[in-house]
RNA sequence: GCGAGCUUGGCGGAAUGGUAGACGCAGGAGACUUAAAAUCUCCAGCCUGUAUGGGCGUGUGGGUUCAAGUCCCGCAGUUCGCACCA
């Protein structure tokens, strides 16, 4: 409790502090009602329309801040731009199909399905409390069949468009959970989960197109301005254009055993030029030619073997020694009369261009290598300028350089760039090569073998194939009486699931029971956002009204796959006839992690933050008392334990504070550290604004209440009060004065530190402005008092109080984007009969108060500073430079030099050119 | 190995080629208070100094320029991505 003593003023009466839990809540609810948000399914004609987007989540039931800071990043644009009069589409909604929900399954007993769906509903609550300006009628969640049903849909309109295929393809296989893995979950050739040891197996899985559009992916690159270049190269790479020739080797003498088809190997090279200086052919372990050597030869499959075990984890890629196996067959060079061995090599992937490669020692460091081991000739081909070719030897490194060709019968002398077209054009008239691209991009298979994904619309016929269900059985809904105590597919056990008839010949036939990798539901939500309840896909006006999204903002861990895919799938989307663009992601910005320090105790357990206790030591156990070590600073994880709950946060300082310090530390694109000192100092923050902005609507509320109840009357009454000075205001119309230049510069300053996504910029100006209202607080208290004694009847109406009035109300506007509901409670009690601040337009800046009366322009002498005058804007020239010549300081070191040049930056600076006289 | 980025006080960081270190955090001093907290005011790159001064200073070495944290070339450290890619 406390008490109000006779002595304090009214001003301090009023200066309650901010209470957040009352208020958060109240303006939340206020936006919900007035529908300020919410944006009709076309964008209007008249006003232009902007879609932002953060990457939605995945419902794993905990928000965490990386999500606070993406979603605080996307609502600062998004309520700027509302405020700057765009028609703002910003929707949100869950990524919810996934794997862990069907451990949670496995481990826990609870249904993905409850457990996906209960996740939500508690992640929406704290993503509600955060007061975030979405679009809520819009939410999706990619788990119910009014999305994925249309998803299906999408795949049978891509078959149509030929952009579906069927076929086998090696996959990591755990035989113990019975299913299809990806590469990153296999951890040194075990299954993540299992442990088991990953096999490697065929099988049939469906695959979309996306190498269709390799080279438009690419070139679509060129387009994207305002993409962060590191990911534009991240995917030029993935996509990964070479160009070079495709070679076919005859084998000599095939043994009668060989199939046909094997009769020849052909082989992929960047480099033709260097075919003279071939020595071996190598072909991958798992290259046909090689399967079927180990069919014949147990030790070749005793090799092969070896070579699939170790497979191409990271580690054994850098300490496997370059081996082979001579296979004992031979190939002919095309324009050499010599025979070459094959040798089925262990850095040779099957995976890479063809699966086998040509050997050229002298031109590459691997080939070298095993040349050297097994002793294979090594005949160098291009000669490195300035080299004497009489002397010319390789040793140990390959030369991957320029240079002109030797040992290379018609290339000889020609640089390899020539070579390349020569060899070529002879390969080409021999029918046995040609110039090829080759991308790095491969099919993408979507096929999983789980239960908690979008069903794959496929009927399998034992007469009529795969055939697709037709569209007006869709949607394939997942059963939801599943049992997960067996190993493997649940769809798969399920007692009568995939049992269907074939729609072609009516006859039994099985469901297909993959399910779609979930990249396929987050490649085109952006899309179904915009007609988010439609019996179609997506609805035309409606789509193409507002993609591209404007700004897409998220992590940069999606910097291939998703963005590709999604880029990917808007294009097969257009040839389908369900969007009329490509692109789908105007603007990209990937904001960076949040990290905390982490603590372990003796024991070496990691302690969580909130039992920690920092003092000027270091750090103890809140309970125990122990001390602990502090460790690095991290990415904030579940491992580490140095994780901070939002919810938490929100309840002990408000969604305000957590949102405001999220933004201000450190610039959007870096990693930030979320440390307690900071956090607190944003929630002292926030009440140091509070109340400096609730003293200025106590004194203001006369003024309010009887004339100023727009902004434009304000306007009009500061300007006419500016004019009429009286002597005894100057002093305080001076800090009026220069109050009001600081409040316009502020908004020139904000609104350019928002455009370039500067957002910690603008919390600095922001905090900058408020000091310079806190500084003008005392002056109105000194005028406030003799006024009252003067001057009775007359409302305050004094040029200062304008001015802070005016500052007020900015710095409500400025700081809405970052903090809406203090925002609201502050502009509600400054401007209580204009309406909500999540409907007011952005501040303006008045040229009038940009201009300055004073420069302070620096003095150098050869660059150095040496002293500052005072000048008027734009002053003569020559008059600046000779008060600058007369500065004290400045003439001192002018002593006894002379002058030889003098530059005159208006309004900056002076500098004089210098020489001993 | 290839590619991209980064490097500024104790810390996060700011700075259209024009007064480096805005703003914040942590720190110090003071005011208020019985006291603490909160709040407010002031100080704060380093060295030197009584200083209103002087010297040095944006990882490092060069270069361009009247002027470089900023532009160019080299080097180091560091982070991320890709990688037996033929």
């Amino acid at each position: 409790m406390s008490h109000t003593s006779s002595s304090e003023s009214v001003l301090s009466s009023l200066s309650l502090s901010y209470d957040f839990q009352c208020v958060e809540p109240k303006w939340q609810a206020a936006w919900e009602k007035s529908g300020v948000f919410s944006v009709p399914d076309v964008p209007p004609a008249h006003q232009p329309k902007y879609y932002v987007l953060e990457m939605f989540p995945y419902p794993s039931g905990q928000l965490h801040m990386g999500h606070v800071r993406n979603y605080a990043l996307g609502d600062v644009i998004a309520r700027y731009k509302r405020a700057q009069g765009f028609c703002v589409l910003h929707p949100m909604g869950w990524d919810a199909f996934g794997l862990p929900a069907e451990n949670a399954a496995r481990e826990r007993g609870v249904h993905p399905k409850e457990w996906t769906l209960a996740n939500i509903e508690s992640m929406r609550v704290t993503l509600k409390r955060l007061g975030f300006s979405l679009n809520w009628e819009r939410e999706i969640a990619t788990c119910l069949p009014e999305y994925y049903g249309q998803q299906q849909k999408l795949f049978l309109d891509f078959m149509k468009v030929g952009l579906v295929e069927r076929h086998e393809s090696w996959v990591n296989w755990d035989p113990v959970d019975q299913t299809v893995l990806a590469n990153e979950q296999v951890v040194e050739g075990r299954g993540w989960r299992s442990g088991a040891l990953i096999e490697k197996k065929k099988l049939s899985q469906w695959f979309l197109r996306i190498t269709d559009y390799a080279e438009d992916l690419l070139k679509g690159l060129q387009a994207l301005d305002r993409w962060p270049e590191r990911v534009k190269t991240m995917q030029e790479r993935w996509i990964g254009r070479s160009e070079g020739a495709k070679i076919r080797f005859p084998l000599c003498k095939p043994p009668s055993s060989l199939p046909q088809n094997l009769h020849n190997v052909t082989v992929f090279t960047t480099r033709p030029d260097t075919l003279f200086g071939m020595s071996f052919l190598a072909i991958a372990a798992d290259h046909p030619l090689a399967l079927w050597v180990a069919e014949q030869n147990p030790k070749a499959a005793e090799f092969v073997a070896e070579c699939q075990r170790l497979g191409t984890s990271v580690e054994s890629v850098e300490t496997a020694p370059k081996r082979g196996f001579n296979t004992g067959l031979r190939v002919s060079h095309p324009f050499l009369d010599t025979e070459f061995p094959i040798w089925i090599a262990n850095f040779v992937l099957m995976d890479y261009g063809t699966g086998a490669l040509f050997g050229c020692p002298a031109s590459d460091q691997r080939d070298l290598d095993f040349a050297r081991y097994y002793n294979l000739p090594v005949t160098p081909v291009v000669l490195p300028p300035q080299t004497e070719q009489a002397t010319y030897r390789i040793e140990t490194q390959a030369y991957t350089g320029d240079g002109h060709l030797i040992n290379s019968d018609f290339l000889n002398g020609l640089t390899p760039q020539e070579a390349r077209s020569v060899v070529i054009e002879r390969l080409k008239e021999q029918g046995i090569g040609e110039k090829v691209v080759h991308w790095r991009l491969r099919d993408w298979g979507i096929s999983r073998q789980r239960y908690w994904g979008c069903p794959i619309p496929i009927i399998h016929c034992p007469t009529c194939g795969a055939v697709p269900v037709p569209e007006n059985q869709l949607p394939v809904t997942l059963p939801d009486d599943v049992s997960f105590d067996k190993p493997g597919n649940p769809l798969d056990h399920h007692p009568h699931w995939k049992h269907t008839t074939c729609p072609v010949c009516s006859k039994p036939a099985t469901r297909e029971t993959d399910t779609f990798d979930t990249f396929v539901d987050s490649s085109w939500y952006f899309a179904r956002f915009t007609a988010p309840h439609a019996l179609t896909p997506t609805v035309p006006d409606a789509v193409n009204g507002w993609l591209a999204v404007d700004q897409y903002i998220g992590g940069i861990e999606h910097a291939i796959l998703h963005l590709l895919y999604a880029r990917f799938f808007t294009r097969a989307m257009h040839r389908a006839g369900h969007v009329g663009i490509d692109e789908p992601f105007a603007g990209l910005f990937t904001q960076g992690m949040v990290s905390h320090e982490s603590y372990k105790d003796q024991a070496g357990q990691w302690v969580y933050p909130d039992e920690v206790e920092r003092t000027s030591q270091g750090a103890i156990h809140r309970m125990t008392g122990e001390s602990l070590t502090i460790g690095r600073v991290e990415k904030m994880s579940k491992s580490k334990r140095n994780t901070v709950a939002p919810a938490a946060i929100i309840d002990r300082f408000g969604a305000d504070t957590a949102r405001w310090f999220v933004l201000s530390d450190s610039p959007p694109e870096r990693d930030m550290e979320w440390t307690e000192a900071g956090v607190s100092g944003a929630g002292r923050f926030v009440q140091r604004l509070f109340r400096s902005v609730c003293g200025v609507a106590a004194e203001n509320n006369e003024i309010l209440n009887s004339e100023i109840l727009s902004s434009e009357a304000l306007t009009k009454t500061l300007t006419e009060s500016s004019q009429s000075e009286s002597a005894q205001q100057s002093a305080t119309n001076e800090a009026a004065e220069s109050l009001r230049r600081m409040t316009h510069r502020t908004i020139v300053a904000v609104t350019e530190a928002l455009e370039h996504f500067a957002i910690n910029v603008a919390v600095a100006r922001i905090h900058e402005l408020t000091s310079a209202l806190i500084a003008t607080d005392n002056l109105t208290d000194n005028f406030a008092e003799q006024n009252t004694k003067n001057t009775q009847e007359e409302p305050l109406k004094d040029s200062l109080a304008l001015a802070r009035f005016e500052c007020a109300r900015t710095l409500c506007l400025l700081c809405a984007p970052m903090m809406p509901h203090l925002a609201e409670e502050m502009f509600s009690r400054l401007c209580p009969h204009e309406g909500l601040v999540a409907s007011q337009p952005w501040p303006k800046a008045d040229p009038q108060w940009l201009t300055v009366t004073r420069v302070t322009m620096a003095v150098q002498i050869l660059g150095k500073l040496r002293g500052t005058i005072d000048a008027i804007p734009d002053e003569e020239p020559a008059v600046v430079i000779a008060r600058a010549q007369a500065q004290p300081h400045v003439a001192r070191f002018l002593e006894g030099k002379k002058i030889i040049k003098t530059i005159h930056v208006p309004n900056r600076i002076v500098n004089f050119v210098v020489k001993d006289a």
